[in-house]
RNA sequence: GGCCCCAUCGUCUAGUGGCCUAGGACACCGGCCUUUCACGCCGGUAACACGGGUUCGAGUCCCGUUGGGGUCACCA
C-alpha cells in the first residue's frame, strides 16, 4: 500500500511556490497539527443526485466498498449536491435504493448519519467558505474581478494562437485597495486558486503508479462563486479531509483534476489521501466512456439490444411504462425491475477492471471482499458487455434453490396481477412446480411472466402461436392424432408426469407413430407455444381438466381454420 | 489543439525476462444429449498494434511511431 508520507515528500520537492508562500513553510493555522497516520481505511463514493444509479458508478462504489470492507474500515456515502437546487431527496432516492438492492451498504451517509454529519455538500457550505478564506489569507487563492467574458476572450485568444491558456491575472486583487478599485467599477468577484506556474505535481497513484503534471498547464480554477457558493474541487478536498477519507478511489476521468486537488489540500495543510484512479467503464464494443445519454448508439450492439428488449418485455408484462431514459441496461433500476440477482451484477462488475488470477471467475460477495486489491486493478478501460453479465446471471440463478427462485418470482406475478397479494393457499406450491419444470429456462426472476402465458391464464384466453399452429395442426392427420390422444387422456386417472409419460409412449407404440408426431401438437394445444418445459410437466401442472379443455378448444379452432375440404 | 492515460483473442482478462508452440471466461462455430427450447458435455476458430533497441533470451524492460481514450467550466 502507498504511504501517504511518501506522497507528501514527493510533492514537497516539486512544489514550486516561493518559499515564503509554500504551504509547508508558511505559518498557516494548521502547521502545528501533526499529520496523522491514517490507520483506518475509509473510502467514499460521492454521487451527485441525478435520479438514477449508473452502472459505471456502481463499479466505482463497489471497489470503494470492497476495499473498506476488506480492511475493516468504513465506506461513506457523501452527496455531491453543491450545484443542485431542489428535489435532492427525490433525485437521491433511486440511488440509495439501488445500492441497498445490491447490498452495498454504507457506514455513514444519508439516512444512517455518522460522526461527521452532515453528509450533504449543500449543508457544508460554511466549511468550504472557511477553507476558501484560509486559502486567500495564506496567498493560495485570490479575489478575481474578471467577467466570464473577459476570461473567455483570453482563452479564445490562446486557442487562436495555438498556445496553452494561462489566465493573465489582470483582474486579480490582493489588497483592499485593488478590491475597492474593481468594485468601484461595479465588478463582482469570484475566488480563484493561485496555481503554481513552475515545476510539476508528481504523485503515486495506487493503480497507475507515478504520474506527473506540469503546474504551468494548470489554470487558476474558480473555487468560489460571486454568490459565495463553492465549487466541486474545493468541496471535495475539504470533505475528504473532514471525513478522514484515506483512499480516494474514483474513475480515471478525475485523474487530470488531481493536481489542483493536491494543491488545495497541501495549501490547507492536509495530509493527502491515497489516490487510486480506476479505468472507466466503456461503451459496448468501444473504448468511449459509458454514458447514459447515448442509448441509441448502444442499441446498435446486438447483445445490448437483446438484453434491453428482454427487459422491456418483462416491464411491459408488469404494466410498467418505462422510457429508455429511465429504463435501460446502463441503469441499475433495469436489473432490479427485471429480476436480476445482485450477486450476479456484482460478480460481473468486480471483474470489470479487476481479476484475482488467470482462472477464477465466480465470486460470492464474501470472496470478493476477501480477495479484492487495488494492486490487481487493470489500467485499461473495459467495455460493458451485457452478454457476459447475462452469463453471470445465468450461473448465479442456477445456484439458487427452487424455494429461493419461487420466492423471488412471486412478486413479479403479483405485480403483473396474475397472483393475488398476499398469495392464496397453494399458489407458492404451484409456482415451485413451475420453477422445477422450467429449470434453467428462467434466467431472471421476471422470466416467469413469459411462462405465465399458459400457467396463469384462463383456458379460453390462452393465445396460440400462429406459426406453430399452422405447422403442427393444419393437416387432418395431425388433428386426428391429437383428437385420438385427447380421448385417450380423458380416461387417464393418474395425472402425474411419470404416468403421462408412460401413457403417451404406450399410445404411440400402439398407433405405430413416433412421439415426435404427436408431442408438438399436444404442447401447442395446451400451452399455445412451440417451446417450453417438458411436455409432461406442463400437462401435470395444468391438470387434467384444463388440458382437456384446451385441447378441445385448440382442436376446434384447427378444424375451423383448416377444414378437410381445403386440403 | 494542449496536457494526461492506455494498448494481449470480437469482449473481459492471465502473464512482472526463460514455466508462452500465450492460459481461462463470455460470445461464436461444430458435435453429443434431447419431444421443443433451455441446460449440460466434448471439440474448434481466434490475440501479444508497429518499428527500433537492451539481453544468451522480450508479450514481459527502454525509446519512438501508430492507434484509442480521458480531460481542458463561475458542472460534478
Amino acid at each position: 500500500m502507498l504511504e501517504a508520507s511518501k506522497l507528501r515528500d514527493r510533492s514537497r520537492h516539486s512544489f514550486p511556490i516561493r518559499g515564503a508562500e509554500s504551504p509547508i513553510a508558511a505559518g498557516t493555522p494548521y502547521q502545528g497539527e501533526s499529520p496523522k497516520i491514517m490507520a483506518t481505511v475509509r473510502t467514499r463514493f460521492a454521487p451527485s443526485p441525478t435520479g438514477y444509479l449508473h452502472i459505471g458508478g456502481v463499479r466505482s462504489a463497489l471497489f470503494n466498498w470492497l476495499l473498506a470492507r476488506q480492511q475493516g474500515g468504513q465506506f461513506v456515502l457523501r452527496i455531491d449536491d453543491t450545484d443542485q437546487q431542489r428535489n435532492v431527496s427525490e433525485a437521491l432516492q433511486p440511488i440509495l435504493d439501488g445500492f441497498r438492492w445490491l447490498g452495498i451498504d454504507w457506514d455513514e451517509g444519508p439516512e444512517v448519519g455518522g460522526p461527521y454529519e452532515p453528509y450533504y455538500q449543500s449543508q457544508r457550505l460554511e466549511k468550504y467558505q472557511a477553507a476558501a478564506q484560509r486559502l486567500i489569507d495564506d496567498g493560495f487563492a485570490y479575489y478575481d474581478y474578471s467577467t466570464p467574458e473577459e476570461v473567455n476572450a483570453e482563452r479564445d485568444q490562446a486557442t487562436f494562437e495555438k498556445r496553452p491558456f494561462q489566465y493573465s491575472r489582470n483582474w486579480m486583487a490582493t489588497t483592499p485597495q485593488e478590491r475597492a478599485k474593481f468594485e468601484a467599477e461595479g465588478r463582482s468577484f469570484v475566488v480563484r486558486l493561485k496555481m503554481p506556474r513552475e515545476g510539476a505535481c508528481e504523485f503515486t497513484d495506487a493503480v497507475r503508479g507515478d504520474v506527473s503534471f506540469e503546474w504551468s498547464k494548470e489554470n487558476d480554477h474558480v473555487i468560489q462563486r460571486s454568490d459565495g457558493s463553492c465549487l466541486y474541487h474545493l468541496a471535495s478536498v475539504v470533505d475528504d479531509y473532514d471525513l478522514k477519507i484515506s483512499h480516494v478511489v474514483r474513475a480515471e476521468e478525475h485523474l487530470p483534476n488531481t493536481p489542483r486537488q493536491i494543491f488545495i489540500a497541501q495549501s490547507l495543510g492536509y495530509e493527502l489521501p491515497t489516490y487510486a484512479h480506476l479505468p472507466y467503464v466503456a461503451e459496448p464494443g468501444s473504448k468511449n466512456k459509458l454514458s447514459k445519454r447515448k442509448l441509441e448508439k448502444y442499441l446498435k450492439n446486438p447483445d445490448f439490444k437483446r438484453i434491453n428488449e428482454h427487459g422491456q418485455d418483462i416491464a411491459a408484462r408488469m404494466g410498467l411504462e418505462m422510457t429508455a431514459e429511465t429504463f435501460n441496461p446502463v441503469i441499475v433500476d433495469f436489473y432490479e425491475l427485471t429480476g436480476y440477482l445482485p450477486s450476479a451484477i456484482l460478480n460481473y462488475l468486480v471483474l470489470l477492471g479487476w481479476s484475482l488470477d488467470d482462472k477464477t471467475e465466480d465470486f460470492t460477495v464474501d470472496e470478493m471482499i476477501k480477495h479484492f486489491s487495488l494492486q490487481r486493478v487493470t489500467k485499461a478501460p473495459a467495455s460493458f458487455d451485457a452478454k457476459k453479465l447475462w452469463a453471470f446471471q445465468d450461473r448465479h440463478m442456477q445456484n439458487l434453490s427452487v424455494e429461493q427462485k419461487a420466492a423471488g418470482m412471486m412478486p413479479f406475478l403479483q405485480k403483473a396481477g396474475l397472483v393475488a397479494d398476499p398469495a392464496a393457499e397453494g399458489e407458492m406450491e404451484k409456482l415451485q412446480k413451475i420453477v422445477v419444470a422450467c429449470g434453467d429456462r428462467l434466467k431472471v426472476m421476471g422470466d416467469i411472466l413469459a411462462y405465465a402465458d399458459y400457467f396463469y391464464v384462463d383456458d379460453d384466453k390462452m393465445a396460440i402461436d400462429e406459426k406453430g399452429f399452422n405447422k403442427r395442426l393444419s393437416s387432418p392427420e395431425s388433428q386426428a392424432i391429437l383428437a385420438t390422444f385427447r380421448n385417450h387422456l380423458s380416461d387417464v386417472e393418474d395425472w402425474t408426469v411419470e404416468h403421462l409419460d408412460k401413457e403417451m409412449h404406450a399410445f404411440v407404440d400402439e398407433a405405430g407413430i413416433k412421439i415426435g408426431d404427436i408431442i408438438h401438437g399436444v404442447r401447442l394445444s395446451v400451452t399455445g407455444k412451440t417451446v417450453g418445459p417438458g411436455m409432461f410437466d406442463c400437462l401435470a401442472i395444468l391438470g387434467k381438466e384444463s388440458c382437456l379443455h384446451r385441447m378441445d378448444a385448440t382442436l376446434k379452432l384447427a378444424q375451423e381454420t383448416f377444414p378437410p375440404e381445403s386440403e
